[in-house]
DNA sequence: GAACAGAATTGGAATAATTCCAATTCGCAA
DNA sequence: TTGCGAATTGGAATTATTCCAATTCTGTTC
């Protein structure tokens, strides 16, 4: 599911029940709005973006939206510092690269270096998730 | 900097002054208290330390001291997910451990690993930090 | 197709970590 | 000793998020 994909309603519906997801309205919407515009948005960010399509919805119901989507591993949650939480639609593994600026960039992560991570630990350590942070300066346009 | 030593009041205030950080002593206290016991406290945590031997200090100047303390590179700011800010006195390159019981682990990271997670970033990118959190069960005693 | 039941949504109140602020106190230097 | 900028303090404010009770949906049973 790349970014420039087109869900059909029909398959959005498909793709929330198949992970596990009831698919109502406001689900669809706060999905398909995290798939189209690939800038990890707050929860408020979203909630600007649906309203325009959703005009009743409301935050909570974004917060509770989200919660599943996350739960169910649709979406991550990503946390810089103290900021507000953003929403990623990428399922690919992946690190997060945070700008000065405030953008927040996708950064691939081969499997080979996941790996490497995960051979510092112990090996009676079980590891539930990996999570990379990268913070500076990205160049204007990229 | 170990986690056994034994730092004397006035080897600490030299500790705090070369490294830019005008010598309090609420600024000493705390400082002290995040050397003394290495389990990644809290600010709350923190405070409830140094009021056994600083029982006026205030919450306010907790924070002050933590952020004083972070800004000038004697302490880590150490995040996961939307908890508490935890502080870490462990001025080594490592990564943190989150166990599902509470508490924060400290992982050695050795500089190659870092150089490897560094060239995931085209050229271009200008790296201030790489934060390096992991999730999951560790073994009991550790 | 009505009725029911569980799930989801909603608006608003509550929570809690952190920050802000204005007043006081501190510590060094003149 | 006095002056002055910096630090500390208590309490209020902020704000992302969670909680809650009431309402609305949705899918199923009669
Ligand atoms: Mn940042
Ligand atoms: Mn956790
Ligand atoms: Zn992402
Ligand atoms: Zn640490």
């Amino acid at each position: 599911m790349a970014a420039s994909d087109i869900l059909k309603p029909e398959s959005l519906a498909k793709v929330l029940s198949e992970h596990g997801v009831r698919p109502t309205s406001q689900r669809e919407t706060v999905y398909q709005s995290l798939l189209n515009k690939r800038t990890h948005p707050t929860a408020d960010e979203v909630f600007a973006r649906v309203r325009e399509t959703a005009p009743t919805i409301s935050l909570a119901t974004v917060y509770n939206c989200l919660d599943v989507l996350v739960q169910n591993k649709l979406v991550r949650a990503v946390n810089f510092e103290r900021a507000p939480t953003q929403y990623c639609a990428n399922l690919a593994p992946h690190a997060h690269f945070h700008d000065e600026a405030g953008r927040t960039l996708d950064i691939e992560m081969p499997t080979e270096v996941i790996d490497q991570l995960r051979d510092l630990l112990p090996d009676d350590f079980d590891v539930k998730h990996i999570e990379v942070n990268f913070h500076g300066r990205a160049p204007q346009n990229d």
